[in-house]
DNA sequence: CTTTTATATGAACGGATGGTCAGTTAATCT
DNA sequence: AGATTAACTGACCATCCGTTCATATAAAAG
């Protein structure tokens, strides 16, 4: 039940609705949906509830279910190399990566639900929509890999294999989001500090 | 179809099937299909059919599907937590978190679907499973924080934070499911050595 | 051979599913 | 004011869901 909408009687279109705001009502509240009960296991009659509408209606904003979950994986992962490509790029590849450890920890706590969603549903997407993903997950992954081994050629890292080390370390800043929580016994500066760290040691710098 | 069973007349009590046989492949079913397809996407009656039975069949031996996944997770982490403790124990917390670190890769590795299900599939259990697994995760857990406490007393290791190192180090090794494919650039060994490589500099040993 | 028991069938239960669509209304345009 | 369009409803479709149960049969026990 919406603010906008107090259909006490019978009415096809509520007051005050529009595409503007129903559409991503419907994306915002797939995407709590999906992450906290599984694709699967969420109805489009939930989803419809929850923005405050009939199930028909979502047929309005999107095809069907599954191009629902793709959307939001495909712009979750948009954002994020949208948002990296944005940030200041520092000079030596040890400043890039100590940048790429704490934007990669701060952009995925800022979103767990979508996190949650793109790392758990793969399975979920038909072969096609989970190439398309795979294809935005490896060009981040390939980001992390070429600070590593530009660090490797200025000497200033040592990592014993850069391909697994890129996957370690960025198993390893995911695991933040299954843990953190705000107001816990550490700040984020704190946990960005730690895990910096750990991946300098980690791969020799 | 099963190569016992090869029933063209209607009949009740299918040759040679018995509990001990239908029991374990009901439970290797709906590990594989969960881990495929997730619990919620995934039908009594497709498991049924993996075993060569009647959906009503399965009663038989699960009270429900909800205790069929719960069954898998805690026979897994029963598991996990047995095997580790029959490992010989070396002297010196250095050692043994070397020990750790390849048991704990090894271990994994051979079972990919029950540690894809125990991660993923935790939000589908019932609250009351849901602590009780949790519980055996952190026992595993507390292991190698235990491990990572003695290393620091014996000043062969010095990690940044001992809790957020547990769970760095897990979630890093963890990551080894995700990619590892047998026959591919590097043999089980190497990944060992180069994971112990990075583990044992992350944590300032 | 007869009885008992374990094991399976297959139909049925109420209810939920993703998706469609004709009809209805509110807002907008002319 | 009248026509058009965007937004939504509510009924409906075929299908599937987890689970139950009366029934039937094969194996084991006596």
């Amino acid at each position: 039940m919406n603010g906008w909408s107090v259909n006490l009687c019978r009415m096809a279109r509520t007051q005050g609705s529009h595409s503007d705001i129903t559409g991503p009502r419907i994306r915002d509240a797939a995407l709590r949906l999906f992450a906290r009960h599984g694709y699967a296991a969420v109805s489009m009659r939930q989803i419809a509830a929850e923005v405050g509408v009939q199930a028909g209606a979502l047929y309005n904003y999107i095809p069907d279910k599954q191009s629902l979950l793709f959307e939001l994986m495909q712009g979750h992962l948009a954002q994020l190399l949208e948002a990296f490509a944005e940030l200041p790029r520092p000079e030596g590849a040890l400043a890039r990566l100590r940048a790429f450890t704490g934007f990669h920890i701060r952009f995925h706590l800022a979103r767990p639900d979508a996190v949650f969603i793109a790392y758990m549903e793969l399975r979920n997407l038909s072969p096609e929509n989970f190439a398309a993903i795979e294809a935005s997950r490896q060009r981040y992954e390939g980001l992390l890999e070429s600070i590593l081994t530009d660090g490797i050629a200025e000497g200033v890292l040592a990592p014993p294999d850069p391909k697994l080390a890129t996957r370690a370390v960025i198993a390893m800043l995911n695991g933040v989001n299954t843990w953190y929580r705000e107001g816990g016994r550490l700040t984020l500066d704190e946990v960005e500090a730690i895990y910096w760290d750990m991946v300098r040691k980690a791969l020799g710098g």
